[in-house]
DNA sequence: AGATATATGTACTTATCGGTAAATAACCCT
DNA sequence: AGGGTTATTTACCGATAAGTACATATATCT
């Protein structure tokens, strides 16, 4: 007997793919918010019953959870690539592009599930409302850790707050999601984009 | 008889107030959403039964639709009121900053309702998304005619693109919104005013 | 005082919510 | 072939959702 959980292929097989379950789990709490998706609507979106669901990911909240990791971890995910950029004008602007082309990217619900997943939400969804709060605020961390690199890089100027900059980029980027529920495409996004960069201070 | 529907003191006397009654409410929804507040939430923030509720304001929905009403009419409103001021700079000056003093505010929910009332939501719901969308996109339509009016009036430059820069500060507001509810306090949000100022265009 | 009209509180309806018990089906290992 | 293990299906659970029927209370009008 092995001392870890087992892992091998013993038992009935699952008759769903785990991922593409997700993905459509994911697509639902995006565009319906947490509140707003019922079991019904992410078992009929799933192709599975509930006891499988259950089964699989726990419920509900966890469930939604597992989702936004997916999220951030996807392929088409913009935010933490953004931050490899060599300056912190780069990242911005690729941050700023990447947010205006796939937020209002048709092939799935527009904005952003982790601002609008569980924005004003129930008491049952405290949690989830903190969870997606906390990203957030990490997000805005991260971003500020990587203007404070530039600024020993010598890309921004050694005046520059960059926790104000971290926290108007954001803003724009969130405001964006808000945008794109709205109708905005994406070339009216990058406008914004566009504009959001008049503001930023250049190469010092 | 009159012509018009009576509205003389006949029949029973209402218990309670509409207009505080109907604050309570827009304080619930604004705070959980419309999917996250239930009736139950809304009569015990009311001190009113369901019966009197409906009969007061019709249902759940229409409620919500006036409560937006009161929302936008309130004394403390400041978009409406900014763009009364004499110029496009100060009109963008004067909204930035009262969005900053007021979704900071701690008397009541963070954010705007307007935003994040029914942004991710259910079917039922839809028909409520689709006014708030409405009126942030009429929001925007507006402070574009102030834009233009102020190209004319010569305090922008005449090549200003106001679509861009009405969409620009609707996004830097509405992202606002978001980052009231991270819990940004108002000097935070002010900061972010601050920068969102140097990207307008100053007078030509 | 009595008729009329409106508001209120209690109790109810139907539908759906998130979540689960239990029986059965499908796989691996010996 | 048979035992062990896990997934699936069906049917269910108590709680709560939005909304309402009905009897009663409180006002004005004649």
């Amino acid at each position: 007997m092995s001392a870890v959980t087992s892992t091998v292929n013993v038992g009935r097989p699952r008759a769903f793919d785990m991922d593409t379950a997700l993905e459509k789990a994911l697509e639902v709490f995006w565009r319906k918010g947490y509140d707003g998706t019922s079991l019904s609507d992410l078992t009929e979106a799933m192709g599975i019953n509930k006891p499988s669901l259950y089964a699989a990911f726990g419920n509900k909240e966890q469930l939604f959870l597992k989702a936004i990791e997916l999220y951030e971890s996807r392929p088409c995910s913009f935010f933490l690539p953004a931050l490899e950029k060599p300056t912190a004008y780069q990242v911005a602007e690729h941050m700023l592009h990447g947010a205006a082309m796939n937020m209002a990217d048709s092939n799935h619900p527009q904005g952003c599930v982790v601002v609008q997943g569980a924005l004003s939400c129930s008491e049952a969804a405290a949690s989830v409302k903190e969870a997606l709060i906390n990203r957030r605020v990490e997000g805005e961390q991260k971003l500020k850790v990587r203007f404070d690199q530039a600024k020993t890089d010598g890309d921004l100027p050694p005046d520059t707050d960059t926790g104000v900059l971290a926290r108007y980029l954001l803003t724009v980027l969130q405001g964006m999601a808000i945008q794109a529920n709205n109708g905005a495409c994406s070339e009216q996004l990058r406008q914004v984009a566009h504009m959001t960069l008049q503001a930023f201070p250049r190469a010092g």
